[in-house]
DNA sequence: ACGTTATGCAAGCCGATGCTTGCCTGTCAA
DNA sequence: TTGACAGGCAAGCATCGGCTTGCATAACGT
């Protein structure tokens, strides 16, 4: 189960408004589900992204290690986890230790 | 002449791996040429990209403010700007831990 | 002037990606 | 059990993004 979390992965979740939009979510209420993010998403983003869309950009901001699950009976909570970002940005700040890929 | 600046553009510009690197190869050494970078990525990173390729990535870099250019007649040199990615990291990592722990 | 050097522009190809559609599994309450 | 609820899986489609190809432009050296 341990996926090789690769950089890239982080900067490509990033990479789309709705995951963004989501991560803003998680921040300012975590450990919501599925369906409470779609909710949230439609009434204060105004976002007609659907359940499946809303499922398929949790998978790829989990794949990055952005996001955390936690499943309990029939209700899986999400949860941010921002320690993916903080090695990327300095890669750039201070001097190189290039990594691969 | 002013282009707005989205946040998206910063992450769509570091989301590709060969941008990256333009990155690193900029913080080693700064203001370098169209030609140089393309050599550099040939000789150190092994990366077969073209002249064009390489043009079209400057650009979106460019349009993300994470490379800004100077123009000396038939050279144009390239530096990096890490001023855009501060501001983006900080909009999650600001978290008040409210039902953590 | 001429050729070379450094870069720009635009159309096209093709794989990646976001989204939909449809169906399926599992969990809880009445 | 039956039904509603929360979520998962997979195929298809349309758009986007990275790259190539080919030609064009501008600045230098000789």
């Amino acid at each position: 189960m341990h996926n090789v979390l690769r950089v890239g992965d982080v900067f490509k979740a990033l990479a789309d408004p709705t995951r963004r939009i989501i991560l803003d979510e998680l921040t300012d209420r975590n450990g919501q589900t599925l369906f409470e993010i779609c909710s949230r998403l439609t009434t204060k983003h105004h976002l007609g992204s659907s359940r499946q869309a809303i499922s398929q950009h949790l998978d790829v901001l989990e794949a990055a290690g952005l996001v955390e699950t936690r499943r309990e009976g029939r209700y899986k909570f999400h949860y941010i986890n921002t320690a993916p970002l903080e090695p990327i940005i300095e890669r750039w700040l201070r001097n190189p230790e290039k990594d691969a890929e």
